[in-house]
DNA sequence: TAGATTGTTAATCGATTAACAATC
DNA sequence: TAGATTGTTAATCGATTAACAATC
């Protein structure tokens, strides 16, 4: 292992470009299967739903990619990206709390594709052990700790009830898992070092219906 | 119907601020279940998962709802904020798409208390139709304008797969729906006035993928 | 060369934070 | 009154945007 130099010092990318990047990934990704090799700033700009000089200053911060005069290498671009992002190989998963929500997350064709692999889908309840969804057995619970050992899982799922979210958490950490992607509508405690993003049905909706009873206010828009 | 003045002009709320106004309203639900009556700033911080002075800062926009050298009444402050964002009466909501996500979002309990009410689920396949998910009776896609029309429906969630969504958020354009809750993997582009949130679960094992590449190649966290 | 388009600069805008005066 | 805590100010930080020099 090599020590670092000043020079090759990991690139501080801010937050909300990362936040955008697998947007454009996925833009890349839709041009190249419509064939098109090259695009320019503008073009991907559209196809992302984003305009093309926050995409310039975005891509400004992984390095010089483009051809001016010319635009974007379609596959060279997306391999740039992808490689930013951390998925140029896959990451191993499990998912906890195999519900409504967990069976449709399980389903979800577009793991492999985009960087991931379910390894595991765990559930407290007897019922559902040694059943498969999406081809895969559901597992206890209690087999969390010697799964992420096994397979280096360091992204978990959380699709559990609310109430039990804060516990799977804790067992998740205390296995050694660092990122945790929270379905559950409930507030995550965890300590520094772990990331968690939320999604959250009922703030999505509520943050519509703000803006939509301004609208219904009269405001012009 | 009164004119507006200045002075009870709209309030531009910051829209970083609209967004955590749902997770407020939540933690004031939870303490107000654990018969807590009054909170300060920190408590409901904490509460919340955000620092106190970013709290007091957002409820600021709303108007001045504690009192000094006590703390918010819970439940005074919980309706404030819930009429703030628009959801002391309930939203009626169509689901289009009632695949593994629709049903998960279909069985969703949380609606009801959250300000939603769940008004049709549709689905474009015919082998649906008259099936019942969550007490709801699955209906044809184009049955849409009707019900919107019957229903007065502003608000619509895209649970299709990514091919079909763009077709499915003109339709909803088009009858009359203009907040969309967009679960498909695709930019969807509409007119102005429109508003779109998306919620992306590749996205965000992405984002998460790129802290956790990060933290893999040795960065003191 | 002429036209096109990137990558970067600098200005602007919006969000966060700490500190504290106001006030219960 | 003394202690506690809000609501607001002002400084800082980060994100967005337009414009354009660099360069294919």
């Amino acid at each position: 292992m090599t020590a670092r130099t000043p020079t090759d010092a990991v690139r501080d990318i801010p937050e909300a470009t990362v936040a955008r990047l697998p947007v454009y990934l996925r833009a890349l990704t839709a041009l190249g299967d419509q064939g098109i090799t090259t695009c320019s700033s503008e073009a991907l700009a559209t196809a992302a739903g984003v305009n093309s000089a926050k995409l310039r200053k975005d891509l400004s911060y992984l390095g010089s990619y483009g051809t001016r005069g010319v635009g974007y290498d379609v596959d060279y671009l997306r391999y740039q990206i992808a490689r930013e992002i951390g998925v140029t190989q896959d990451w191993p998963v499990v998912i906890v709390g195999i519900g409504n929500l967990g069976h449709a997350l399980a389903n979800f064709s577009g793991f492999r594709s985009r960087g991931f692999r379910v390894v595991a889908l765990l559930d407290a309840d007897q019922a559902l052990h040694e059943q498969q969804v999406a081809g895969i057995v559901v597992r206890p619970f209690d087999d969390l700790e010697q799964i992420v050992r096994e397979n280096d899982v360091a992204i978990g799922v959380i699709s559990v009830p609310a109430f039990a979210a804060q516990d799977v958490a804790d067992r998740m950490v205390a296995a050694g898992i660092s990122s945790i992607l929270n379905f559950a509508p409930t507030v995550l405690s965890v300590p520094p070092g772990v990331d968690v993003r939320k999604v959250d049905l009922s703030i999505e909706l509520q943050i519509l219906a703000y803006h939509e009873q301004r609208k219904a206010h009269g405001e012009p828009v």
